[in-house]
DNA sequence: GAGTGGTCTAGACCACTCC
DNA sequence: GAGTGGTCTAGACCACTCA
């Protein structure tokens, strides 16, 4: 966004600050050196899990203080971009190497008893077809060009518990199969990450209670016609760009689905 | 709450530093502060609404730079119990004068025409009882002790969209009747806030999907068995405190509950 | 113009990690 | 011991608010 100059920012002059950009409004220095760094995460500079340079390097590199790297830092830090470890350095956030298996699920078992060990995923579907009118809404595609549509359930304790429907951008997601997804360990986003380059950074979710038809009761092992919560997530990569979007419904019976309000 | 000692820090010393409480384990000069100003807060030295002292105030006062206060501060803010204002000062979050209605309501109408004008509120019951176990669990209260229970349903656009079952700890919310609910214009957290001295500052939501019965279906104006958002809501005050447990029901045929994950 | 929060700098020392 | 992020300080100037 700022400026068509190399990606290095004016000098500070004297007494510090006096940073004018060309056209758009004055924004504080941290914001742009914000801005740079997630330029370069965009760009793949660094790649996910990889260690960014130390603060005291981008501060010769912008030609800023430390402290103020460090304020652009803890912002990133706080939107989930960046993973500080004291000693070590601060690195690139990834789906690798999570400590909790599946980032945006909030579901979690009523009692925790329930063991949450481990989550079998079965693959239904995946296929590619022309996007119908509400996904390339969503997904701010052209009607009619080409997703992959992916279908597949979640058991918890051998239990079915969720049924996913997911839609990506096909020229993004080119040799994606259910072979591929069947056969990858680790979470769904972590996949997508290293094998296709796509980063899920944040999501928004809209849900609802609805009943379960026949052919999802079958899938879900209830009646017809019992309740389900039904979740139409989309998700979103760096630059405000939805990249996913998945319609999925999950059985509350056993489970519930976990929010905090601050 | 204030400690036997007059609410203040060690001295630094002279490299800064070097601070030792008694008995805990170290943290960090700014934590400490922090945890100094929640206490007055908690303790209402200054009121919802009012503005605290300035940083360098509070930094003379806690013999600590204004930097350190200042990043106190900030959490404070960042967790939503202060609110800043360039030019005027820092003042203590209330439930009065805030932009939106329902602070911890997340359903938002399907189609942003339907007017969010007005939300119009129904009470139905407001009584006195011993709490039952469920109930008593969740408000941290022994079995039996006296809760407040008040049921009410919200309207949008004239249609009943929300039927709230509510429990306060008796002791808590002495003076409180269906009428003055009734009369009160402004969130009830506003009324619970400068009526009854009790501020909710987060709360935890679980989410269900279940059948609408016949006493619910009637009140909601739904079909039995028709499907309906359970939301259950504990919110807490100051120190981690529970101090309300709400059981929703919610529509969702023209309206859905809206979460975003980062 | 005084007072407030907001930004920026420069330099110090601490805590942790790794060699 | 070198290098990293984490904390703390002191002082400067800016932007905003209000009398």
């Amino acid at each position: 966004m700022p400026s068509s100059a190399p990606a290095e920012v004016p000098p500070p002059a004297a007494g510090s600050q006096g940073v004018e950009q060309v056209a758009p409004s004055f924004s504080p220095l941290y914001q742009q050196i914000k801005a740079l760094i997630l330029r370069s995460l965009q760009a793949g500079e660094w790649r996910p899990g990889e260690a960014i340079p130390s603060e005291l390097e981008l501060a010769a590199r912008f030609k800023v203080s430390q402290g103020t790297v460090r304020k652009a830092v803890d912002e990133l830090a706080a939107d989930n971009l960046l993973v500080r470890r004291q000693g070590k350095g601060t690195f690139v956030a990834t789906h690798h190497e999570e400590q909790i298996q599946y980032r945006f699920l909030r579901l979690e078992p009523d009692h925790a008893d329930a063991l949450g060990g481990g989550a079998n995923r079965t693959f239904l579907d995946c296929r590619r077809l022309r996007a119908p009118a509400d996904v390339a809404r969503a997904l701010q595609m052209k009607q009619g060009e080409m997703v992959v549509e992916v279908r597949r359930v979640l058991h918890f304790s051998g239990q079915p518990v969720v049924l996913d429907d997911i839609w990506l951008p096909g020229h993004l997601f080119k040799g994606l199969t259910a072979e591929r997804l069947s056969q990858y360990r680790g979470p769904m986003y972590a996949l997508f990450e290293s094998e296709f380059g796509v980063r899920m950074i944040r999501a928004e979710e809209k849900l609802r209670a609805v009943l379960a038809d026949d052919d999802v009761a079958r899938l879900l092992e209830v009646a017809p016609g019992a309740p389900l919560l039904s979740v139409e997530r989309l998700a979103y990569t760096y630059g405000d760009q939805p990249v996913e979007l998945r319609k999925g419904l999950y059985r509350t019976d056993r489970h519930h689905y976990r929010n905090e309000l601050n």
